[in-house]
DNA sequence: AATTGTTGTTACGCAATCGTCACACGGTTG
DNA sequence: CAACCGTGTGACGATTGCGTAACAACAATT
């Protein structure tokens, strides 16, 4: 029995692009081009999954995200979306739209991957969706915008909280500088600069005690360790 | 009933000697100069494997191998990449290009007619290189970039990592030092060979009981035993 | 217009790391 | 047995990478 995914988007390349991977992967796939087919199918027949383009010709993603929502049979459908910028994130994931997870173009079939099977087998084990993320003393608050440490909460910036969130996200792998400049200032060129380094600074210095989950890997980048 | 193999690469003698390799060790040999005519007769006539040089004139091999991912008559081709930057090869491998190994220039042919046979008799199942490597105590995490020996965490360096994670990868076979040079230094030719002893040693020493994996093959080079 | 806060860049110093050299050791060969 | 070759070992400058601070650009607010 094959995990039903629904692919929303309107170029034919990126549609068969990952179309492609997931049936490689093992997943039964559905296809739409814009927002009206997206939830006549999603209706008629409820995926297991959506990977979900934010734009669309007439209805974007956040409306069909919403609508989706909205209806019994889809409600509790999860939902990545695709190309969301850095700066509407919090929107995405956030209760307001209740999407899963996002991904930011150009993206790698590989991570795609990942993320669903992640979400897939979440579901599974009934956990929900982690828009909170605990680690010892650290909580992090996705949805909200907020960090805590012993319950005080710490002021972080946009791009702060950003950054923190992406590397708690992705705890134990390394990110490389390269990695964290396309995720979260979406760079996609190969600048050299101290951005980062700047950043994590910064980053730590708010976070205190709590800084200790912030590694530095020497010449490669940086891990968030539990 | 001979199995197909295409090669790509613009240099003709590049193309000779692989060719004259391959048919000596029994396989039917398609060729192509360029990508056009590549994916043409790819198309034309889907071959088992497809040995495919990186730096092509317009049309660079990955966009070839993205493409041929695409269409369906061969998108199930296996794909060997030639000359990819040691830097690359996350990228080259990954699910992004979907190649099923790679070798940097220059190779053996015994090299290539290995890494061929291996892929071929792999059959169907789709074995990757994958990011976590057990070996008795040892374990070899590459994503979190770490390494354990019966649980505790040995501290290396990001050559050291490098270094350990390509022999590794390699388990079994003998890695010269050129080779070593080329992958994990990623082709300085400047640099002394001894500098891969040196290395070897620091890694040595920092694995400790683990460092039995490490053979020295005399005249040779080194080579990571299980 | 001025102030405040946030962000990206530049400069610089320190320390980890790297590559090289010199020498010691052991196996190999004649 | 002695000369030789290839490798292990230790040490030492040179380099690189990172943390830090200061600065400039920019936006938001007053």
């Amino acid at each position: 029995m094959k995990l039903k995914i629904l692919v929303v988007d309107d170029e034919p390349e990126a549609v068969e692009l990952v179309e492609f991977n997931l049936k490689q992967a093992g997943y039964a796939v559905m296809t739409a081009a814009d927002g009206a087919e997206a939830l006549k199918k999603a209706r008629a027949q409820p995926p297991d999954l959506i990977v979900l383009d934010v734009l669309l010709p007439e209805m974007n993603g956040f409306e069909i995200c919403k609508t989706l929502r909205l209806e019994p049979a889809t409600a509790r459908v999860p939902v990545i979306m695709l190309t969301a910028k850095a700066a509407e994130i919090d929107r995405v994931l956030g209760l307001e739209l209740g999407a899963d997870d996002y991904l930011t173009k150009p993206f790698s079939p590989r991570e795609l991957l990942l993320r669903i099977k992640k979400i897939l087998t979440r579901g599974q084990t009934g956990e929900k969706p982690c828009d909170q993320m605990r680690f010892g003393d650290l909580l992090i608050d996705v949805p909200r915008h907020l960090a805590n440490w012993k319950g005080k909460p710490i002021e972080l910036t946009a791009t702060e909280f950003k950054l923190l969130t992406l590397l708690a996200q992705r705890a134990g792998r390394v990110q490389s500088r390269d990695h964290l400049l396309r995720d979260v200032w979406e760079y996609d060129s190969l600048i050299d600069t101290r951005t980062v380094d700047t950043h994590m600074r910064r980053l730590r210095e708010k976070l205190g005690p709590a800084s200790k989950h912030l590694d530095t890997v020497r010449g490669v980048g940086y891990r968030f360790v539990e």
